[in-house]
DNA sequence: CGAGCGCTTGACCGGCGTCAACACCCGTGG
DNA sequence: CCACGGGTGTTGACGCCGGTCAAGCGCTCG
């Protein structure tokens, strides 16, 4: 999986008072004065799947809020393999790590079709100075990140295959219907899982042989919980 | 390893202006202006090995920063088995997540003897408001804490069981002194790398047959990198 | 309709887990 | 002072899970 394309699209300004999902969001708590203070515009952009949101290391413009899809954050190790270290959802923030560096710490790239809108770093210094609003948000932010970073070291990458699998079928839940779950490339869950992608394909293969999951495409990306138990290994 | 003992000790209270520290931790860039803000006692405590810091999930009073050796943060997953997501070391901070939540998202258990000092929240939340220089300082310890845990899952628990020893070693060098480097109990180690101990201690035995490393003790604890790069897999 | 990519499945093998014995350190008590 | 015992680290034998290599299948898209 070498994504070279940057299949990105200006899809205008955002107007945050009126955001679809502005009760998730960093700017959730702002007021009218904070949002007056806001002199940079917020950019909504797109992305088609595996599209590269921003690379590791790169210098930081703004950071990132996911309004629709899925983004996968990706580290290089020092041998060259690559891991995916977490998979963020709508809601979730993008690049916080640039706040205090201005460097994002690992690659982001679109796991299907995406769209974020990037809040320009300087607006974040200035509001968050001015808002204590925005401050809390801010550590909110930072604290769900971080727990979810242990989450995905302690119950992603402990125990068998297939308690691995399960574990992220039962985390890859829809939010709105929590009977389907999303799966991704096999390599992609290998990267997640540390796993091998043909260790990944003959777990699956078991769940479904067994009545835990049913496919609801032929692709291998969406599945029907049948039986939440045997995934709760 | 079922700590149950908690021994405690308080040592005083901080006059956090000479820390010996001072440089590393959350107050590093106050000025007497700040300082004069601090109307809760910032206490010193020390706890020995083993002794348990705090409780996943307990109510929280404020963080502490680590002054003198070494703890781990714990989390028990669903089905009961221990995991160890990430060691601290002196100048990191223990339960940020308090910020956020007011409760404690693992468990911190002292490896060795240990001293810390506790720095209340309310200090916390009165002081960011007003100190732009705690409010920048925290934001680097929140950005660190969480390239900190996804280096753990990038780094230590990826590839061979040799790799992950090799990186263990090479992590938890000794900042002073870069050519020895500590070790922990062996089921604690493996808890760290989801291995199992007696793979750990083969494949330290291994590294150690192969002139990669030298025990400085009688317990394993503490070893000398004679070979840097057949620690570099 | 054919080429190519990704998913699945099979056979085989090696690395790691399991179980067990043993060595060593250290604290305790005779 | 030494004998004893528990805790921890090491080492060995063996089996199984998951990695490796390879073939085959089914999409999808020219």
């Amino acid at each position: 999986m070498i994504p070279i394309h940057i299949d990105s699209a200006w899809k205008g300004t955002s107007d945050c008072r009126d955001c679809g999902i502005r009760d998730m969001v960093l700017f959730a708590d702002l007021n009218e004065q904070d949002f007056s203070e806001i002199h940079t515009p917020i950019d909504d952009l797109a992305f088609t799947a595996d599209a590269v949101i921003y690379h590791e290391g790169q210098q930081a413009i703004g950071l990132f809020t996911l309004r629709k899809g899925m983004v996968k954050l990706v580290r290089s190790t020092a041998d060259g393999r690559e891991r995916i270290v977490r998979v963020l959802r709508p809601g979730d923030v993008l690049g916080l790590e640039a706040l205090a560096t201005s460097k994002y710490d690992s690659e982001a790239v679109a796991l299907v079709d995406v769209s974020v809108c990037r809040i320009p770093l300087s607006v974040l210094h200035h509001l968050s100075n001015t808002s204590s609003r925005l401050h809390l948000r801010l550590m909110q932010k930072w604290q769900h990140a971080l727990k979810d970073a242990d989450d995905w070291l302690a119950d992603l990458n402990f125990g068998t295959a297939r308690q691995r699998v399960a574990s992220l079928a039962l985390k890859m839940r829809d939010p709105d219907q929590p009977q389907f779950t999303s799966f991704f490339a096999r390599d992609d869950m290998g990267a997640m899982l540390d796993l091998k992608l043909e260790t990944v394909s003959r777990e699956i293969s078991g769940l479904v042989r067994e009545g835990a999951l049913k496919p609801c495409d032929k692709q291998g990306r969406r599945y029907e919980i049948l039986n939440e138990r045997l995934l709760q290994v």
